[in-house]
DNA sequence: TATAACATACCAACTGGTTGGTATGTTTGC
DNA sequence: GCAAACATACCAACCAGTTGGTATGTTATA
């Protein structure tokens, strides 16, 4: 009775290769023999659980809010009492997570509806998904903020939310030209100044 | 009698529609027989400019860069004697240029540079430089304003500059998702809110 | 000025390898 | 024993790139 320690699952190890495959080539270069040779499984295992490369997009998608969705859900800015600490702890946070080489900072959603959004609309909409649903989280934290000071504003939490997300992606294609994650803190770190400066919080 | 009419130029309708098929179904996607459907010559016309499909790959920033130049060298903002005004300007004529389809308005290198920043990086350095040296300008005019009001800051005006385009290419990349250019032109809203908020501009 | 020699711009057909996908096994767990 | 979970073998379409060729300049030279 071999095998009683390890688990084959073939999904599990083709949803984890494509994590890293596709935000290191992209997408349309990722075939599908690369994923079933980083995961280590052979082509009928690939088209047994997915009835098409593009179903293992949409899926890759999925699998990456769920994937994200814990690795936020269990970061510990979420202690501060004051709703504003945590959306700028998130953004620390976010910061702090600019390690090891590019592709393993950056996003695969992000990367993956610039190559998808004209032509294949399900890997599109799973892309939509994944960054609305997270900025619906830390909306929620710049809403409770601005309630708290009854803010009288020109713009939502919810705008801000979707600006937190496009200012990170867009440091991600900065930290890509430029081949390094400094830039990318750069970025991170004037809409930290930027949040505060809407807050009125004192700049050190 | 040298030909000073109009000259067909296999290239140059090559490059043209290289800018608009790439930014639309992105560059590993975009074959070289797609690429000469659109610009009506055969593949024969294409390997005679470009020695590969990687080669073309970079002409195209180049030429981006070119389109993009002149675009925003003839702009009007430029007219503002304050260098601040040509700053805000030059966000506003951004945010004037999101108009007709998706592929339209988004840059051709902020895409290419997200699939070719691992597996070809002489692509990846014409990306990086046309975004480099798009920044340079703005960084100019940031550093004017900033010198003309004695600023001490914590902040360098490359960096701000360099700010400017990551939100940019992140708004593109939200609209891509969702589908249309209205979240690209809140993210925009919120960048100029943030240079007016650091360079103490009353906000109406 | 005539012409040989060369250069540029382009074309249609082809090639070897890769692609996503299928058809048909074999093995495993309940 | 039977379905789900894999593996093997294969295919037609497509891919980047090559080939051999034509038509039209441009330059050198006598």
């Amino acid at each position: 009775m071999p095998k009683l320690d390890t688990k084959p699952d073939a999904k599990a190890k083709l949803l984890d290769a494509a994590l890293s495959v596709i935000r290191t080539k992209g997408y349309s270069s990722t075939s599908v023999d690369d994923l079933c040779r980083e995961a280590g499984v052979t082509k009928g295992a690939f088209f047994h659980h997915f009835k098409s490369k593009n179903d293992l997009g949409v899926a890759a998608a999925d699998y990456w809010s769920l994937f994200t969705g814990t690795l936020f859900t269990n970061a510990p800015y979420h202690d501060h009492a004051d709703p504003l600490d945590r959306v700028l702890g998130y953004l620390e946070f976010r910061k702090a997570l600019l390690r090891g080489g590019v592709p393993d900072f950056t996003c695969l959603v992000g990367t993956m509806v610039q190559e998808t959004y004209e032509t294949a609309p399900n890997i599109r909409d799973a892309c939509d998904r994944s960054i609305s649903e997270h900025a619906a989280k830390i909306e929620a934290d710049i809403d409770a903020a601005m309630q708290a000071r009854a803010m009288a504003v020109d713009w939502t939490a919810e705008s801000l939310a979707l600006h937190t997300q496009a200012v990170l992606q867009g440091a991600f294609i900065l930290a890509k030209a430029k081949g390094g994650a400094a830039i990318a803190a750069d970025s991170i770190d004037h809409l930290i100044r930027y949040v505060k400066l809407l807050f009125d919080v004192q700049t050190t």
